[in-house]
RNA sequence: GCGGAAGUGGCGGAAUUGGUAGACGCGCUAGACUUAGGAUCUAGUCCCGCAAUCGGGGUGGGGGUUCGAGUCCCCCCUUUCGCACCA
């Protein structure tokens, strides 16, 4: 048999869908808004293959149930287009990265057309752009007014490949998140965005997710990473210095026998002096200094350290104690400086037992003679404390280190202090093909903002992309070469570009608003379509983006542009796609560097868009990691192909069924199913529930067992439950069937609960918890008729021969336990 | 090391949240049919007991709670993803 021609019903759909402008919507209302979000791609070189398009296929799929729903679902896209690939396109093949960009674009426009998704055209967003990018200059503006845009100069994660500067959070186990080189740390001036002011709120808000997957939260809680404690400060009378460290533990300060202070930490040279030995301390120091941080702080790395000889004394006991130099102690961390408390670190420990170096126990473990200097593991804070004045006979808990914070405080050498580990975001980037950083920098008037009335600061498109070290605007007269914009003085423009990430964490607002030239975005239409409803992207954005995108969205808050905080009510992650790789001899993630994806285009060409977009829903549930079976794909069309065959096939039905309530109740079982799945993106079962539908309906042809009217009604129930998942094939179907209303604009069907209803059900019975028999009983029938009519069953009286019925479990409409024990 | 998620047939995965384990699909087996198509249709397909409509076992392993556990609790194993000298 002949399977149906995909080819031109689908190419037929898709241009009435976008001759109509089917997803366009007017923001103007916002009646039973909803807004949805896809994370908006980066438009490479490589056509998208079957493992991108999971993603926007159930961003669709959700899109049109949503409709169908009667919600009005904005579900706009744009081009994430900034950023290096582009740039590395230019230098390898020479081609502008703004020309390679844009046609990128256009070829993925036409691949999410051809797997019939509708986007709302008319909001298209493209951050390489001028009209986009120009908004995230004044965005810089804004915020260099208000100090959360500054520039200093510290040391700096750079990529020897990338050849840029990178922010912490792209950099993972100390290598280039993008290209995985190694990250060396480099003394740089450098813009910031000053996220570490809200870092507070941004912990806080994760509270209120409750939309969100919860390992994302817990990733996103770690980075910030939240420490309470105390600053407590040492004096160095060398020098003449306080030396301030920070501690979750100042109930340990009487057992810091020394202090450590980071390679980097600026009090370093002064407690160095012209001898043979400072001297090669400060080799040492040098040499940390360019040790990968990888190399110095990765897992197993010795610990190695120096001796200052200068003297600490301990706030707490008055002693002089040593101060060292170590690997181990963080530059950027606190205040690059701790006490050692080897008896009860872990660190310390490991660090005073390789030195020789004194160690002091504060707590003292219960009914046990512990020996400070020869325990191999550290005291965790058991016992009770002794050989600290007042404090003794405290135990951990109990406000311990409150009180121990308290008495600092009243002595003068320490306070409360709240710590985070997530550094100020580091937005400078030494590349072409970025946003250019609004600022010119003046001999006579130094750093000033460019006025809003001359953005944007346009990318100038006649620049070399040679590949040689440095940024391609650096080196263009042109655009450096300004005159100073308060002094009217020749001035030099700054050359570095922003992070791309910085035109992600607003793009969203910008959909609103895509087409206004007088501002970022219209404050009313804000308020009404904010926040996000769902959003949908990958799991790889945890940290990143959906960090610094929190982060943006306070700051516009603040601003007073826009009334929400958190920007995305509910994220949804989806899975990615695996298959099987020739050149690893593995099943890994799909990807063009495996060498192990499929192309849609070919799928497309032999089974159809819907054939992929069914198989890719029904593959697994959305969230999980799925792996992709080129025979099973067949399964997905085999399946299409016989709901074409039943429309053909209806009028076989006979005028009059004998069994048309068993039909009515499978389709509105159907109806109650697939709702409740595609409610919980459970596209996979309600794919299977459909296919359990359509045989259903297959048996009752076959057996002509339902009328004509109930078989045509339960078809067409089911061309609009599969809508969302088949959409071309549905529609033409829809049409054919004598409907003149697209799908699109068709009611999603209610589940009828009478059509539920049956009079008889049939019950499993069980005796001590195993199944002995099924027996159907009356639906209504109470716990005493169905004792009577299961205990008339043959096969249960054997079972319960001989023996004594001391209880029975009812489960009504589900099944009958019968606990039995013999005779007695 | 710390934290999260997960472990179910040959395979992808279901299981209305404590109530028939294996839905649906892939693959496989047998048959029917054919205008040979990537056909289609019908039946079967967790394991063991020669076969069964009968019996036993079965959701990584071990214990527990319960009339009843894939589901809840405890211990262990494995996989996987974050973080990882953060003081």
């Amino acid at each position: 048999m002949a399977n149906y021609d995909h080819k031109t019903i689908e190419a037929k759909w898709q241009n009435r869908w976008e001759k109509r402008r089917a997803a366009e919507i007017d923001l103007s209302n916002s009646r039973n808004k909803y807004y949805m979000l896809m994370m908006f791609p980066y438009p490479s070189g490589d056509r998208l293959h079957v493992g991108h398009g999971r993603n926007y296929i159930l961003g669709d799929a959700l899109y049109r149930f949503l409709r169908m729903r009667g919600k009005r679902p904005l579900n706009p896209m744009g081009w994430d287009s900034f950023g290096l690939p582009a740039e590395n396109a230019a230098i390898a093949r020479s081609v502008h990265p703004r020309d390679w960009t844009l046609g990128n674009i256009l070829v993925m426009k036409e691949q999410f057309k051809r797997w019939g998704i509708l986007y709302d055209w008319s909001k298209e967003v493209t951050s390489c752009k001028p009209d986009y990018y120009r908004w995230n200059q004044w965005l810089f503006l804004r915020m260099f007014e208000q100090g959360l845009a500054y520039k200093k100069r510290a040391a700096v994660n750079w990529c020897p490949s990338c050849q840029t500067v990178l922010a912490n959070e792209q950099v993972v186990e100390g290598r280039c998140e993008r290209c995985r080189t190694e990250v060396v740390q480099k003394d740089l001036e450098q813009w910031f965005w000053k996220i570490t002011d809200f870092a507070d709120r941004l912990l806080a808000g994760l509270d209120e997710l409750s939309g969100w997957p919860e390992r994302v939260k817990t990733m996103q809680r770690n980075w910030i990473g939240r420490s309470e404690g105390a600053e407590l400060d040492f004096r160095v009378p060398a020098i003449d210095e306080t030396l301030t460290v920070f501690t979750t533990r100042p109930d340990t300060v009487h057992g810091a026998t020394f202090m450590v202070l980071a390679p980097e930490h600026p009090l370093v040279e002064r407690l160095l002096g012209d001898s043979e030995r400072d001297q090669e301390i400060r080799t040492w120091v040098e040499g940390m200094r360019n040790t990968p941080r990888l190399e110095r702080e990765g897992e197993g790395v010795a610990k190695t350290g120096r001796d200052t000889g200068a003297v600490a004394i301990n706030p707490a006991t008055g002693e002089e104690i040593p101060i060292w130099l170590a690997s181990y102690v963080l530059p950027d961390y606190g205040t690059g400086s701790i006490m050692a408390v080897p008896a009860h670190d872990s660190r310390d420990l490991a660090f005073a037992r390789q030195e020789g170096l004194s160690v002091r126990l504060v707590y003292h473990p219960d009914g046990e003679d512990v020996d400070a200097e020869t325990i191999e593991e550290p005291i965790l804070h058991k016992g009770v404390i002794r050989n600290a004045g007042p404090f003794d006979g405290l135990r951990d808990g109990e406000g311990t280190v409150e009180k121990f914070i308290a008495w600092a405080e009243e002595e003068g050498f320490g306070r409360a202090k709240v710590t985070y580990r997530l550094r100020d975001w580091l937005i400078s980037r030494q590349r072409y093909w970025g946003t250019p950083i609004p600022i010119v920098y003046c001999d006579s008037c130094g750093i000033v903002a460019i006025p809003d009335d001359q953005l944007p600061v346009e990318l100038p498109y006649d620049v070399e992309f040679t590949g040689k070290q440095g940024n391609p605007l650096s080196r263009s007269d042109e655009f450096v070469a300004v005159t100073c914009p308060e002094c009217g003085a020749g001035a030099r423009r700054e050359t570095d570009t922003m992070d791309t990430f910085v035109d992600s964490s607003w793009y969203f607002l910008r959909y609103l608003s895509a087409n206004d030239d007088s501002r970022m975005f219209k404050r009313e239409t804000a308020e009404a379509w904010m926040p996000v409803d769902q959003y949908i992207g990958g799991i790889e954005h945890a940290i990143l983006h959906l960090l610094y995108a929190r982060f943006i969205c306070r700051v516009l808050h603040d601003f007073g542009m826009v009334s929400v905080e958190e920007p995305f009510t509910n994220l949804f992650n989806q899975g990615m796609i695996t298959r099987y790789s020739e050149a690893s001899g593995r099943v890994e993630k799909m990807s063009k560097s495996r060498g192990n994806t499929v192309s849609p285009d070919k799928l497309i060409e032999d089974m159809g868009a819907d054939t992929e977009r069914v198989y890719t829903l029904f593959l697994g549930p959305p969230e999980d990691e799925v792996e992709w079976n080129d025979d099973a794909v067949y399964g997905a069309y085999r399946f299409l192909n016989r709901v074409v065959r039943m429309q053909q096939r209806l009028a076989e039905a006979p005028a009059t069924g004998i069994a048309d309530e068993d039909l009515e109740r499978l389709t509105h079982k159907t109806i109650e199913r697939v709702t409740r799945d595609l409610e919980k993106f459970k596209f996979n079962t309600a794919i299977a529930a459909l296919m359990e539908h359509l045989n259903g309906l297959s048996r009752a042809l076959e057996d002509k067992s339902a009328s004509r009217l109930v078989c045509d009604e339960s078809f067409d129930i089911m061309l609009r439950l599969l809508h969302p998942m088949a959409p071309h094939l549905t529609e033409e179907l829809w049409e054919q069937r004598g409907h003149s209303d697209s799908l699109l604009d068709v009611d999603w069907p209610d589940h009828d609960p009478s059509k539920l209803v049956t009079d008889e059900v049939e019950l499993v019975v069980q005796v001590n918890g195993k199944l002995r028999d099924r027996v159907v009983v009356p639906a209504d029938a109470n716990e005493t008729r169905v004792r009577d009519l299961v205990l008339a069953s043959d096969r249960v009286s054997r079972y319960l021969e001989g023996l004594e019925i001391a209880r029975m479990i009812f489960v009504p409409g589900r099944l009958v336990n019968f606990v039995v024990r013999k005779k007695g």
